[in-house]
DNA sequence: CGCTGAGTTGAAGTATTTCAAAAGCTGTGG
DNA sequence: CCACAGCTTTTGAAATACTTCAACTCAGCG
């Protein structure tokens, strides 16, 4: 087993997302199937491009992995994040095409399962099935948050926004107390992901310090001061939210 | 039979999109469900509320519907658009709230399928799993293609792709000859759907206008003079786009 | 110890919004 | 048939949020 080195990202920092199997809800044939299909990568490593030919759901066991789209100028905008637990189906329209390029923000695993498989998989467990649709409507909702404030969101919205999606995903506490946690993107990346320059992430996440909303030390370690300010900056109802995009545990 | 009055949109206009049945290609016994469960719904009506709880998975039969969401001042965002044989399953991860709002933008009518009717309808027909599978596909690719614009694109670049993106949707010839179409939008709508205000929507339009990509006439009825100039403006790959946000047709 | 990549900050530029006013259409009632 | 109200579209001018460019700092790393 190579959990050890697995169960901490390459600051070394041990990450609450990968501390704990959010898989542990599955039954053991289940979490079985995806260990048998596991398959390690590397920070950085691509995991699958746009428009590429796919033929497997992904279940990620461990790490971030990022699904992004470009445009020909080399601009690129991440779609969401896969963090373990997440299952993805990048197929578009023709069930093949890949809608979305898959890369790796940490080093990880996960189960690459064949069509095939999964289809017989999900057809005859049961809660496989249903924890695919709770999977689902997660992302569903998630992306609509964020198109929401792509579309009609200030930087700060977007930025608090972001970062609250990041606590409650990682499953730190985020209602009380204050929250601290670690994200594996540079401000580039964030940008990337919340339709932002880095320059103006960068300023407007000063500014919140500043403000004593949050405290950051190196390279996107966060700690939530003023966890009802950035509720409010990110204009999100925090247990509403928390329900829509946060798969029910067993 | 009020086929007669709902074919045709409330601008005595007929729309190619309920021309033709976009469900003929599955089995009678699908369709004769849908139908059992038909019931109108008319230009305006609110169907659901984001955040409501909702217990049935809708499949549109004629008309168009948005999916929206809205920030406390009031600005809003459309999600995605359904149109006739899109099935939209709005739960967030809870399985019950709704992540969006669904309105009526024409009259129209929809079968809403009680959870455990879909659940049994699926798990016994597998072409309706099949079908379900491919649209989600489609929805995935879409929202991803919109979302790369919302975030990286210029305001050219979305509405050129909104606008086919709509092409494709509604199955008009959109690789040669000079596509023509209704949307039953206001630029107001359009704006709220790729992230503009109306008068940047209503200025853009006009310059594609002045540049020859386009015709407009009364109330978004509009045809694509050049699709080349339009594809090239929206980033697109016409072919490539048409199999990804397209379900497969039989 | 110098290199590299990420974060930070200022200044200038630009795309888009907002505000405001007018024009066009559509339906309604006199 | 006209007048009027209400809504969408159009256009101009001013305001602004964000980007781009550029320079500098800082930490990690060979």
């Amino acid at each position: 087993m190579y959990s050890d080195v697995l169960f901490v990202d390459k600051n070394g920092k041990p990450s609450r997302a990968v501390a704990s199997d959010p898989n542990l809800e599955l039954s053991e044939r289940v979490r079985n199937a995806f260990n048998q299909h596991a398959r390690p990568f590397h920070d950085g490593a691509v995991i699958l491009l746009e428009n590429d030919e796919c033929h497997s759901v992904f279940c990620v066991l461990e790490g971030w992995l990022s699904l992004s789209k470009s445009l020909d100028e080399g601009q690129t905008q991440i779609i969401d994040f896969a963090l373990p637990g997440d299952i993805v189906d990048p197929a578009a329209a023709d069930g093949i095409t890949s809608s979305v390029s898959i890369e790796a923000l940490t080093d990880g695993s996960l189960a690459a399962m064949p069509y095939a498989s999964w289809e017989r998989m999900t057809a005859e467990w049961p809660e496989l099935h249903r924890h695919e649709h709770r999977l689902k409507g997660a992302d569903q909702a998630r992306r609509a948050e964020r198109m929401l404030r792509l579309g009609k969101g200030t930087a700060e919205m977007r930025v608090a926004y972001a970062l609250l999606e990041f606590c409650i995903r990682l499953g730190t506490v985020c209602d009380g107390g204050t929250p601290e946690f670690h994200i594996p993107l540079t401000q580039q990346q964030l940008g990337d992901f919340i339709g932002l320059s880095s320059v103006h992430v960068c300023r407007t996440m000063r500014r919140m310090v500043r403000n004593g909303i949050l405290e950051m030390t190196d390279h996107m370690n966060i700690k939530v001061l003023d966890g009802d300010g950035l509720a409010q900056l990110a204009a999100v109802d925090r247990r509403a939210l928390k329900g829509e995009i946060l798969p029910a545990r067993a």
